[in-house]
DNA sequence: CTTCAACTACTAAAATTCTCATAGTTTTAA
DNA sequence: TTAAAACTATGAGAATTTTAGTAGTTGAAG
């Protein structure tokens, strides 16, 4: 099992390299997209594991190429928050995989193995949640309301979607507290209340629909009216 | 099974009132320390769940009288961060369990489970983690060293717990990314070296002999040379 | 219909966490 | 022995998370 990793920063690479090696893959290794590129023609490879920002070519500009010279190889494309922009642009390049840094080892190890297994990569498709025009990517976590992107930040991220999950249940600022931030009920403090807040200033603030909505004395929903 | 719950604060004790009812507890409250120690003296509660910091009678002040008086009703007291001088002073005021808010309410439930066993309270001691006259006590988050408290942010903590469990060996930055922070490398940043580094200013800087020492190349180790 | 108490919204600031740039140190190799 | 490369220390600041206080709403009771 042969895979290619394509990653401009030293450090990672190596880390990535032996830690699939420890894990019995053989691995070839690129700094830049142009020797991706000339090796990922050469080579069959089973997998390549790909960052998006690098010099001289990047991820979706290779992802892009390798599969209009019908290479059909799996790719996994690395990503780090902040990287929205070319997010979206690069949905359609061909990946197969995205994986946000910064990441467990287990969890790249558990999608290496699941897209190296044969006719199981066209399976997978990117799980995301969707409700009445709001959508999250789970995988990228890139959220969008009507096709504009939104930026959240991880704890904001982590509440819309415990909310996505459970749109039209009301849900009590304990019921918050619990399965955002792991916490019974301080209740010294109005964090869920800020939170919310928060998230009403980037996802409803610029829309005429609201879909946050206040219950009194009992919580929150998600829902359309 | 009937629980005598005390603190001042309403929201707090309405929801811990409504857990522990939840899970077929009895339960009293008391707003203030003089009214708990009144129903406390009348009653033969199974167990007395009680803040620290409270109107009237503080948790400890009512701890010790409560021994005094020959009551021998379990008593788990809530303590909030950043109450540590009370804390050390308060070790020995007779309470058999110390919380730390904010917690789990499944983790409250754990600890009045085991409090109300019948003998098992005696048993319980209070789980420290002891190195060079560095001490961490798990339970009340409070951390000496020579008797001295210091204080530490909840990731420093994390951090420190990690070492102290891990005495004498060495822990590359990616094992300590991967389990004081999960997570697996990202190494753009160098996030466990200023950690380390906030870590020697508090426990190191001001004693002789150091613990936290660098091997090149490989990490950290918490050792007395 | 008022008034009160409980609850929620919002703003600002404190604390913590994380990032980045620079300087210093150690090892390796010529 | 010296220079380069790799690694580590540290300070400063940006971003996020959390706390705290005040203002504004809502629902209920009189």
């Amino acid at each position: 099992m042969r895979i290619l990793v394509v990653e401009d920063e030293p450090k990672t690479l190596h880390a990535i390299q032996q830690g699939l090696e420890e894990n019995l893959y053989e691995v070839d290794i690129a700094y830049d997209g142009l020797i991706a590129r000339q090796l990922a023609m050469r080579n069959n490879y089973s997998l390549i594991i790909t960052d998006i920002i690098m010099p001289g070519l990047n991820g979706f500009v290779l992802s892009r190429e390798l599969r209009e010279s019908g290479i059909q190889t799996p790719i996994l494309m690395l990503t780090a928050l902040g990287e929205t922009e070319d997010k979206v642009n690069g949905f359609d390049s061909g990946a197969d995989q995205y994986l946000v840094k910064p990441f467990q080892f287990v969890e790249l190890l558990a999608r290496v193995r699941s897209l190296t297994k044969r006719g199981s990569s066209t399976l997978m498709t990117h799980q995301t949640l969707k409700f009445e025009g709001l959508e999250m990517n789970l995988d990228t976590k890139v959220v969008t309301r009507d096709g504009q992107v939104i930026e959240l930040t991880a704890r904001e991220f982590t509440l819309l979607e415990y909310m996505m999950r459970n749109q039209g249940r009301v849900l009590s600022k304990v019921q918050l507290a619990e399965n955002v931030w792991d916490i019974g009920f301080d209740t010294g403090t109005n964090f869920v209340e800020v939170y919310i807040n928060y998230l009403r200033k980037k996802i409803d603030k610029n829309f005429d629909t609201k879909l946050i909505h206040t219950v009194f004395g009992m919580g929150y929903v998600l829902k359309k009216e």
